[in-house]
DNA sequence: GTGAAAGCGCTAACAA
DNA sequence: TTGTTAGCGCTTTCAC
């Protein structure tokens, strides 16, 4: 930058006034400038501008995983936001590793990041004091456990998710069903799913929720769950991972869906669409949470400071893997 | 800092002395140090620390986008490597956005990052001298294209890979195969394909090498294949997201995979394993390849600075999707 | 073993 | 409109 000025005959703050919009400087000494700044191809230091801002440009975001379609949907969201406004993205990741997670924490309160975005409450609950020593904004983000007060947080809501997924079965007159669950992580999902089945009178009994991590895990419950409830007539999964390996389990199975077996499930991910059947699931707003994240550790400088908590509303997206019950067995593919 | 020296009655220097190594420091001096940090809560400000030392901690990474298996694995492993070694990660994605990733590229030069890892060739080629101004070094990885001379590259062997595939059918007596491919991304792939089935004297024409992108473009495709071949006895694919698309299109079709059409890939994607039926396919090395570029930007310090290419070999993973061709064909599953 | 001084490259506030 | 002075929080060099 010194160089920069040298060249262009002035001095390093005038070179500074060009490259930052607030001051008013000569047209004249612009050109100059930034001729200067060409010929030397000259890039500002944004280390030392952070420095002296306190501004790094720089926002962190905490994630379990970037291998799992939900969160990489997510974490492409929040570069792309981050990108449009002039921001890099810091991404760690937890794989599930509350030391790793803790140690992340650590270091990136020590960065003068502008702010932190945090999702994979699993790993993270009781590390989150650490962020009180922090000269940055954070917010909670995908949040589904009871998250910590006076915390902004911008999550979906869960339980609504599962009970929209519950009444669709219910409108269906589905009765025998039971859920394929990653618990305890998804245990609001089946609450939601729960209250809805409970608006017919029917009780979703404890024996009839099964637990699973993974599509192929997914798969194998399902016949547990077959064997357990010969009347069967439907299911939900707490999420699509589990769906997929469900629908594909059937296939093996020749058990025909949905004529045989409704599947409804959570989260909404792009291979549901070309599943076969098309996956019904209920649409968790994955960029939309993305995005208001993004806003709100920006702007949260700006304006009340106050914890705010965003609640997003997920919507059901009906396809072809759930239908009505006793609805005419179409013949098996050819 | 201050604080901390003057609460432990030392001066800043004492202080940094006892944060970093090298310097010895008196036990009883360093207890005192320790506990003021303790009881302030204190935790060095890395950005400052950057500015003196040149050194950031941070490693930048460009790549296509993260929501594809593929670069997600690499991203994970990258990321797990960093964090090992005290780095942390600045993620950039391009997602087929040439200016985007120019972008991304200017903002990287102007962060005094340790290092910079570029993957997805297609976007940045033609950009790539803006790294010309960069003071930190930079490795170019998974790039599949010709690489600009005189940058370390760290990649895998495309063309034997392609060629394993090639291998596999031609030695299971296939003779009249189509290919499905990304193209022209992926070329390199089906000109090793193309020399394996040479080496049996079959000729792949370039009417049957299709393009395709994304997995059910190539359901597609299959159709448009299997029509323009008769005769089609085997089918590869440059990646297993194309692969994956035909199994499902086999099973809507009604075509037993691999008793009347086999199936080989090029990936090994975690997902290949449950599929049904598993699919062959020949693995690219993405974690290896991961930790060699890790290795290779932050060692590129020490000892000799010249470019370097490194290049993975990938192995074929035999599954359930190809067999020898004429083999007995097995029921449809009951 | 510890302290004092200088400087990393930039911006902030004010003075000219 | 431009220049001057200070200082962001740390490390480095060297003297004590």
């Amino acid at each position: 930058m010194r160089d920069v000025a040298a060249r262009a005959g002035v001095t390093k703050q005038t070179v500074s006034n060009v490259l930052n919009n607030p001051v008013v400087v000569a047209p004249g000494t612009v050109a100059r400038v930034n001729a200067a700044i060409a010929e030397l191809g000259y890039v500002r230091n944004l280390t030392a501008r952070g420095l002296a801002t306190g501004q790094s440009m720089i926002v962190g975001f905490i994630v379990p995983t970037v291998s799992n379609p939900f969160y990489s949907e997510i974490v492409e969201e929040v570069e792309a936001c981050l990108e449009s406004r002039g921001y890099n993205l810091l991404l760690c990741t937890t794989r599930g590793d509350a030391a790793r997670a803790a140690r992340h924490l650590r270091t990136l309160v020590g960065r003068s990041i502008d702010g932190l975005l945090v999702a994979g409450d699993s790993d993270l609950d009781s590390h989150l004091p650490l962020l009180d020593n922090a000269s940055f904004p954070y917010v909670l983000c995908a949040w589904e456990t009871e998250a910590p007060a006076n915390i902004p947080v911008v999550t979906i809501d869960y339980e609504w998710a599962g009970y929209l997924a519950g009444a669709h079965l219910r409108d269906l007159g589905h009765r025998d069903v039971a859920v394929i669950a990653h618990l305890p992580a998804h245990g609001t999902r089946v609450e939601g799913f729960r209250k809805a089945m409970a608006e017919a009178g029917v009780l979703v009994p404890d024996a009839a929720v099964y637990s699973a991590v993974g599509g192929v895990a997914a798969g194998q419950v399902l016949h547990q769950a077959l064997a357990d409830h010969p009347g069967l007539t439907a299911v939900m999964t707490s999420h699509d991972v589990l769906a997929l390996g469900i629908l594909e389990e059937t296939r093996a199975l020749g058990l025909p869906v949905p004529a045989e077996l409704s599947v409804v499930s959570i989260d909404d991910v792009m291979a549901d669409r070309h599943a076969h059947p098309p996956l019904t699931s209920v649409a968790l707003p994955k960029r939309a949470m993305a995005r208001r994240a993004v806003e709100m550790v920006l702007d949260s400088g700006s304006g009340r400071r106050r914890a705010t908590t965003a609640l997003l509303v997920p919507e059901l997206v009906v396809r072809a893997s759930t239908s009505l019950i006793g609805a005419v067995k179409p013949l098996p593919a050819s």
